[in-house]
DNA sequence: GCCGTTTTCGGCCCGACTGTTTTCAGTCG
């Protein structure tokens, strides 16, 4: 079950979408979709809030706490189901087809009755588009292609995926003659789990060049458009590429207007309208006269708008803004405060890379220590036995005397079973310098019995550290559901860390766990969960992550020097025991 | 529908590109 706040949030967008579709006031529908962000990602469960409390959130009046109220007592409410009535879900469907918007979706159903894509298909086939007006051939084909790219991905990039892609692109466009400067901006920049598109941004004086060189790149099977400022490509797996080409004064204006997010520019935007100014991807402006005031670099527009330079995963509007007028933006984690690694494995089990090369690697990092976990024998698969390790412990404590300046950590990633135990007796557990446990079975039980299970594990005075907090693989397996917060409660009151895993496909726990938990006092271990020499670089994506939630470098047990983590690893309940 | 160091009324972020139209609406980000 979803959180009161993520119930709620669909409901408003889904309103918000219906009023597009039947055509009411614009301002009204932003409203709605204005108050769905701002519950989103409102710090507080709403779940037992009344109309006054409601109202005291930014973005919710009277008629939308009212409604809220409703379904918060009742679990309807009696405005949504009357629009429900009118408009079939199908038709809010349509509005899914790139290019098809709730306007065109509006005559399709109201003209034509079609209400579902494949009634969209059929109609198109048999020519009934024909005498619409306001649908030519082009718009037919359009459609048509739509919903073939709507039906063959589903479309969102792995953060790995998208990084790479990315980096290809701007090493590509940097070495052209024309270019004063370029990145990658959007979704991208701020570091999301996934990115629906790249949003490349080029500084020159010549755009033209620049825009043909990028249409020529081997990876683009399809240009969508191309103008003098902006092109638009696809690549044969699908994914859509941005190339905006801006003067080089401009640089800053536009590097800060496609980070986005689009909530945070418009929070940015309307702060600029009440100093009468006028912010586009171009500079900062006098309302008025139209004079240009900055537009270099990002600081000095976010410093003529009074604030100070906002680090892109922050731009949600989860609250940045304020904090920034405040002067208590978070001095964010990054990659270079990392001084270990707490959470990867080696060829004893699933690993690809020996135990010799994986330290190396470390080494090669700079970290000053470096913990080794490998599969407990519960995860059968893995063919792990005591006798195994305990051979690797020697061989680590070996090596750890042989290295310089890294000390190695002997551990191992525990299995917690459905009752909330772990693979070992205590007395075997208490051999290993570091525990990770996680899930990695029974991912349906009940709410209650997760709940139970995750809290069980944080009180076992061996465990140092919740591995993978939901088991989620996006793309693949959904979340375990659980009542997360008393999870967090369990971490914060046992001393026990809640793992940022790093790996693309899991980024768990991801931002918005990470913004509650740390409300409980969490701490937080960034670990890359390696398989192998690579891997150990992807430590990036949980740092991006981590930022997005807001840590700050002393939540961060990896962190920390060794003695004071070594500290953390002693917990309270194992001093007593 | 929301909101207020100009306002309880009259605003609400802004620009690029496409397609179908002869000056602009729709979609997207």
């Amino acid at each position: 079950m979803a959180r009161a706040n993520d119930e709620v949030e669909a409901l408003l967008r889904e309103y918000a979408d219906l009023l597009a579709l039947t055509g009411g006031e614009a301002f009204k529908q932003r409203a709605y979709e204005k108050a769905a962000r701002a519950i989103a990602g409102h710090r507080d469960d709403i779940a037992g809030l009344g109309v006054t409390e409601l109202r005291a959130i930014p973005g919710v009046g009277k008629s939308i706490a009212e409604k809220i109220a409703e379904y918060l007592t009742s679990g309807r409410v009696a405005a949504i189901e009357e629009v429900r009535a009118r408009i079939p879900a199908g038709v809010r469907a349509l509005t899914e087809i790139p290019t098809l918007g709730p306007k065109k979706a509006a005559v399709l159903y109201h003209d034509l009755g079609i209400s579902s894509v494949d009634e969209l298909v059929d109609a198109i086939q048999s020519e009934r588009l024909r005498d619409l007006k306001g649908f030519g051939p082009k718009t037919e084909e359009n459609i048509l292609h739509g919903v073939e790219l709507l039906r063959a991905s589903g479309g969102r990039m792995l953060l790995d995926v998208a990084t790479e892609l990315a980096e290809h692109v701007v090493a590509r466009l940097s070495a052209l003659p024309g270019c004063v400067r370029c990145t990658y901006a959007g979704s991208l920049r701020r570091f999301r789990e996934t990115v629906g598109d790249l949003d490349i941004l080029v500084a020159s004086d010549d755009p033209e060049p620049i825009m043909a060189a990028f249409r020529e790149l081997d990876l683009v099977a399809e240009v969508i458009a191309s103008g003098p400022k902006k092109t638009s490509i696809r690549t044969a797996k699908g994914f859509q590429i941005d190339l905006r080409v801006v003067p080089p004064d401009s640089w800053g204006a536009a590097l800060q207007y496609f980070t986005g997010s689009q909530a945070h520019n418009v929070r940015i935007r309307e702060m600029a309208v009440r100093a009468k100014l006028k912010l586009s991807e171009y500079g900062l402006f006098d309302a008025e006269t139209g004079e240009l005031i900055v537009s270099k670099t990002e600081e000095e527009v976010y410093a003529r708008l009074g604030l100070p330079w906002i680090p892109p995963p922050l731009r949600e509007d989860r609250g940045e803004v304020d904090a920034a007028l405040r002067g208590e933006l978070p001095e964010l984690v990054g990659e270079q405060d990392l001084r270990g690694d707490l959470h990867t494995h080696t060829d004893l089990t699933d690993g690809v890379a020996s135990l010799e090369e994986m330290l190396e690697a470390a080494a090669a990092r700079g970290y000053a220590y470096y913990a080794v976990t490998d599969h407990a024998p519960n995860l059968v698969m893995q063919r792990m036995t005591d006798e195994k390790m305990l051979a690797q412990r020697e061989r680590v404590r070996a090596l750890d005397r042989a290295y310089r300046g890294m000390r190695v950590l002997h551990g191992t990633e525990l299995n917690i079973d459905p009752d909330g135990g772990v693979d070992w007796p205590p007395e075997f557990l208490a051999g290993f310098d570091v525990c990770v446990a996680s899930v990695h079975s029974a991912f349906t039980q009940s709410r209650a019995d997760t709940t139970r299970r995750l809290v069980r594990a944080c009180e076992n005075p061996h465990v140092h550290i919740l591995g993978h907090l939901t088991g989620r693989q996006i793309g693949h397996r959904p979340p375990i559901d659980a009542d997360f917060d008393e999870v967090f409660r369990a971490c914060a009151r046992t001393g026990t860390a809640l793992e940022v895993n790093s790996f693309a496909d899991r980024l768990d726990a991801r931002d918005e766990h990470i913004l509650r938990a740390r409300r409980y006092g969490v701490k937080f271990a960034i670990d890359s969960d390696a398989h192998s020499v690579r891997n150990l670089a992807q430590i990036r994506y949980g740092v991006g992550t981590a930022q997005r939630g807001w840590l700050t470098p002393d939540e961060v047990i990896n962190t920390w020097p060794l003695t004071r983590l070594r500290a953390f690893l002693k917990k309270p309940s194992a001093r007593e025991a």
